[in-house]
DNA sequence: GCTGAATATACTCTATGCGAGTATATTCAG
DNA sequence: CTGAATATACTCGCATAGAGTATATTCAGC
């Protein structure tokens, strides 16, 4: 054990911290991008809109909207004001991803336009609400991450359309040596992709979006004037484009919710009030994706004490009716990470 | 199962995304801080950089500096040179923490500077890059967190100056109303704390200080001017302050390393190329608090495949010498969530 | 050199959790 | 009334984690 004066007689000398340069007044803009979730009939939807600009093919992209310190209290605030602006929708279930640097900066050539960084944020509604949305449309994320969707078994275009570029790719040389320790690309693919009999990891949306990004295979990487954009292997359009950097955003969100309703319970955030234990398993695989196994899912949730029964039955459901169930927020205090703890199953 | 076009259908109009309003130009200014992590000796350290500014008592910061996208490329590499300018240090481990509003932008009275919104980093270091750090000075984290140290049992602090003004706080009736569902002070009291029996979660380091932010019982929530700030009842100064929001900042970092060493392989960032498994049992122990079980820590660490023998031994340990180990780079790509799967344990 | 203290490391035992399968109850459609 | 479909209860077996015991090897001090 050392003390800590000990330490500091170690470092050279005391800093005056307020001799940090002043800054050069850097003007940048900020944007706030939701990534609002809902499931609807067992299919994980996103709230997109459309960018109708000036004769352009419209494109997909996030409610968003710069932030103002003048107008809006917090970054929360602001963000939940550009929601209902754009889309009539009050947010409830709102949490900050990630804040993003303006990689597409020189997509515009000769552009004078402020920098723009964006803060991503995840939000969560259940299915109800999606009809309150006025404006804006709601897409499977699917849509966008194709290859996110093991809903039918390991997504054909995987092999069909990313693998044997990604295995070109690898098999080229990195330029860049940024990091100390490089990982090998083949690596990284399989890292990403459970190639070779690698796992799959269900929660890798982010990484596998970047890296295909870096591969030059995402349209927005050509948009941007990546270098890996390339005339080598003229890639097919992989999942729907989004503007700006949109789907990043909505990779960080997928990604987080698949790891987040394992440890906290926000998977009711997606559930009415009462539900019956199959609708929530089924809310929980349209998330995560593989099929589990019901009875044991059952036990899980209800040992965890997560859920308590209402006393009121579900008939109709196409055979015994099924008991309904309602969140049981004390878990939230008693246990200090309640979760649907599942593991991704294989059948 | 319903397609997208029938879920389109339900919204009312596709919104024109591109009219959303023309900014009104945000002067927002971006800063980068950095809770730089090592562990030395067994005691978990955090490099601080002093403010000696004009006449007043100088307060600990974490090196920081604003964001310039004219000078700097990314969010990453503005504040790797910040941190190079202030410290002399090369970061090598960095992860983004948070994207915070200036809560404290009230402090001064009449300012007409400009809103400062701050970006936290975690980065980690080993003990050998300590002395690389030429200005700036360590400091075990437990000062600024003195309820974070379990590592005697639960810290005094706990009972005979925060439980007692939390309880009077819980009692009193919250006057904010915004949250949809408004959790009991009481139980939010339960929740971070583990009071009444409740389980004690280390993860929750930042929840604990936002609590005593607002039940007014941290200093800088007093210099913030937040209404919560009371005469009520006096408090003593609870662990040692830091400028602006660093110590949100602080408080962050520790509750993501403390979770990420559980599922992520960063433990050995902090760590020297060889090392003994029971250095590493220490280093962790540093991180979380309570002691763990030696024999199943190594089992754990061995049969999780992340650590291989380099066939040395250390001697002079006291007893019988000790195999040394290097982290296995292999594990990275071999399982998806490697990590030192440790639970805090009683004894 | 011998002895004891301290540490390293191997092995065992047991409860629990979790994956997987089987059996039974209850409804609805036809 | 019958079969199909779903809900729900129960059982089995393996893998793992917690906890304890035993043994090996060194160093400090005599």
């Amino acid at each position: 054990m050392i003390s800590d004066a000990n330490l500091k007689r170690k470092a050279r000398e005391p800093i005056a911290a307020a001799a940090h340069p002043r800054a050069e007044p850097a003007v940048v803009e900020i944007g706030l991008n939701a990534a609002i979730v809902a499931v609807v009939d067992d299919e994980p939807m996103v709230l997109a809109v459309r960018d109708e600009q000036d004769g352009t093919t419209p494109t997909d992209g996030l409610p968003f909207g710069p932030f103002s310190p003048v107008r809006h209290r917090t970054l929360d605030s602001g963000l939940r004001s550009w929601v209902t602006e754009q889309t009539g929708l009050d947010l409830g279930y709102v949490e900050q991803l990630y804040t993003f640097g303006d990689r597409g900066r020189h997509a515009e050539p000769g552009d004078q336009s402020p920098h723009v960084m964006s803060i991503g944020y995840l939000a969560l509604t259940n299915a109800a609400s999606v009809r309150e949305a006025q404006r804006g449309s709601w897409r499977s994320w699917y849509h966008y991450f194709p290859w996110e969707d093991w809903r039918k078994g390991r997504p054909e275009i995987l092999e069909t359309e990313i693998a044997p570029r990604l295995r070109e790719w690898a098999s080229r040389p990195s330029l860049v040596t940024t990091p100390a320790r490089p990982i090998d690309r083949g690596d990284r693919v399989r890292m990403c992709f459970g190639t070779d009999g690698a796992a799959w990891d269900e929660e890798k949306v982010l990484e596998r979006y970047e890296l295909l990004y870096e591969a030059g295979l995402i349209d927005e990487a050509r948009r941007d004037g990546r270098d890996g954009a390339q005339s080598w292997n003229p890639a097919p359009r992989l999942g729907t484009p989004m503007r700006f950097d949109h789907r990043r955003v909505l990779a960080t969100a997928i990604g987080r919710v698949r790891a987040k309703i394992k440890y906290r319970p926000v998977i009711f955030e997606l559930m009415p009030d009462d539900f019956t234990l199959f609708e929530l398993q089924k809310t929980v695989e349209a998330i995560l994706g593989p099929h589990l196994h019901k009875q044991n899912f059952r036990r899980l949730v209800e040992s965890a004490g997560l859920v308590e029964p209402t006393g009121e039955v579900k008939t109709r459901t196409g055979g015994r009716p099924a008991k309904l169930f309602r969140f049981r927020r004390e878990v939230l205090v008693e246990r200090p990470a309640p979760g649907v703890r599942v593991k991704p199953g294989r059948s």
